[in-house]
DNA sequence: CGTCACGTTGACTAATTTCAATAACGGTGG
DNA sequence: CCACCGTTATTGAAATTAGTCAACGTGACG
C-alpha cells in the first residue's frame, strides 16, 4: 500500500466529521477512502478552479479559506461565498460539466480531490454516500436562499452583523473563540458578497466600533456583544 | 394495471424532457415510470408545502404556477423563485428532512410527486437518473448564484428587465410566444424576489413604457423591444 | 525604509424607500 | 347582470439609505 494513500484517508482525518457521512460501517469507510484520489495545495490568490474550466471533481478543503465569485457578462462581479475547512466546492460544475464561478484561496490551501466519476459509481454502492451528496447539495441550496434572504431584504447593518454572526458560528464549530476572529478578506471583498460598497463595510464596522459591539482593527475583531449583534441581525425594523 | 399507472407515466409526458433525463434506454424509461407515484392538484393560494413540513418527495410542476419563500426569524419574507412547468421543487428539504421554505401556487396547479427514497433507490439502479438528479441540483446552484448577482450588483432597472427576459426566456422554451407574457405574481411578489419594493417594480415597469421598451396593462406584458431590454440588462453601468 | 495595497473618514450625490392618495380591476353575491 | 368591496397597481413628494468621489492614514512586505 503506498504511503499516501495512508496520508489522506478520510478515516483518519480530523475534519472527516465535517466532509463525510458519520454513521457508516467500518466496510464502507474503508471504500470511502478511495474517495480522495490526491491533495492539492492553493497558493493564497490563486484559483482552485475558474470559470470555463472542465469539471471534473468536487474539492473537500483540508485547509485554507476560499472565495468564490461569478462574473457577469458585462464584468461584474459577485462574491458568492467564503469557504473554510471541511465545506465542499465545485458543486456549480455538475450541471454543465464546466465550472461556472471561481474558487480562489484567500491564504494559502490545502484540499482533497474527489473525481467526480468516483463520487458517482461510489455512492451507488455506498446509500449513506450518496445520502450525504445529496445532503451537501441541499444545504448549499439552503445556504443561498439565505443569503438571498440577507442581499434581498436586509439593510446594511443587519448584513454586517449577519456576516459576522455566520463566521464566528462556522469558526466556532471549527474549535476557535467565538468572541475573536481574523477575517482573511479585504473589506471590497466583503462588500461584494454583502452587496454594499467597501466603504459601507468600513463604516458600518466603525460603527459597531462606536456602539461597542465589537473592537476592530482591520482583520483582528474582537465579539464585545454578541448578543446585541444578534439584535441587529434579528432586528423587525426592515424595509422591504 | 391500474389506469392511473397509466396516466401518470412520465414516458408518456409532454414534459418529460424537461424532468426527466434524455438519453435512456426504453427498459430504464420503464423503470423511471415508477418514480412518479400521485399527482397532486394544489388550488391558487395554497401551499404545496411549508416550512416545517416533513421533507418526503420532490415536486415536478404539470402545469401551473408557483413561488418559494424563506421567512426570517423576525417574520420579513423573501421570494427565492418562480416556478412553472417542468421544473422541480423540494430540494431544499433533503439536507435536514424538513422544508425550509414554502411553496405556494400561484394559480390552480398540479404536480407528480416522486417519494424521495424512491428518487434514491432507482438512482443506484439508472445511473442516467443519478447524474440527472446531481445535475438539477446543480442547476438549482447555478441559478441562485445568478440571483445573488442580481440582489448585490444590479441597480432596480437591470434587476426589472432582467427578471423579465429570464421569463420571457424561459416560458419560451416551452412554446410561449417570446414577445408577451402574463405576470402571475404581484408587483409585491415580483419587488420581493428582486429586493425592491413593489413602487420601484411598478416605477420601472411605467418607465419600461415611457421608454416604448415594453406596453404594460396590469399583468399583461408585450416586449416591444426585446434587445433594449437586454441591453439594460448587460449595461456595464453598475454600481458596485 | 519606501512603496503599494488596504482601510478609514468626510462631504456630497443619487437611488430607492416611505408615506400617502388615487385608480383600476376581479371576484362575489344580490 | 351589475354593484360593491377588497386587493392590486399607479403615481407623487418627502425622507433616508447607501453610493460616489476624494483625501488621508497605516501596515505589511519586499
Amino acid at each position: 500500500m503506498p504511503h499516501r494513500a495512508l496520508q489522506i484517508a478520510c478515516s483518519r482525518c480530523s475534519l472527516r466529521e465535517l466532509c463525510m457521512p458519520v454513521d457508516i460501517s467500518a466496510a464502507d469507510m474503508e471504500r470511502l477512502d478511495t474517495l480522495v484520489t490526491t491533495r492539492r495545495r492553493v497558493k493564497r490568490g490563486k484559483p482552485l478552479y475558474s470559470r470555463g474550466d472542465r469539471f471534473s471533481a468536487l474539492y473537500a478543503i483540508r485547509s485554507g479559506f476560499f472565495k468564490t465569485r461569478v462574473t457577469a457578462s458585462d464584468g461584474r462581479e459577485q462574491v458568492t461565498g467564503f469557504q473554510m475547512a471541511g465545506e465542499i466546492m465545485g458543486l456549480d460544475g455538475i450541471v454543465s460539466d464546466e465550472h461556472t464561478c471561481d474558487a480562489l484561496a484567500l491564504e494559502d490551501a490545502e484540499v482533497c480531490e474527489m473525481p467526480y466519476d468516483r463520487i458517482e459509481s461510489l455512492s451507488r454502492e455506498v446509500p449513506a454516500l450518496q445520502t450525504h451528496v445529496h445532503k451537501i447539495m441541499s444545504r448549499e441550496i439552503v445556504r443561498d436562499h439565505g443569503v438571498m434572504l440577507l442581499l434581498g431584504s436586509m439593510r446594511a447593518e443587519e448584513r454586517v452583523a449577519s456576516f459576522l454572526m455566520n463566521l464566528l458560528q462556522r469558526l466556532h464549530v471549527r474549535g476557535f473563540s467565538e468572541a475573536e476572529l481574523v477575517l482573511r478578506m479585504t473589506r471590497e471583498e466583503i462588500g461584494s458578497y454583502l452587496g454594499l460598497t467597501l466603504e459601507t463595510v468600513s463604516r458600518t464596522f466603525s460603527r459597531f466600533a462606536d456602539e461597542g459591539l465589537i473592537e476592530v482593527k482591520h482583520r483582528q475583531v474582537r465579539i464585545l456583544d454578541g448578543a446585541g449583534l444578534q439584535t441587529i441581525v434579528d432586528s423587525a425594523g426592515s424595509r422591504r
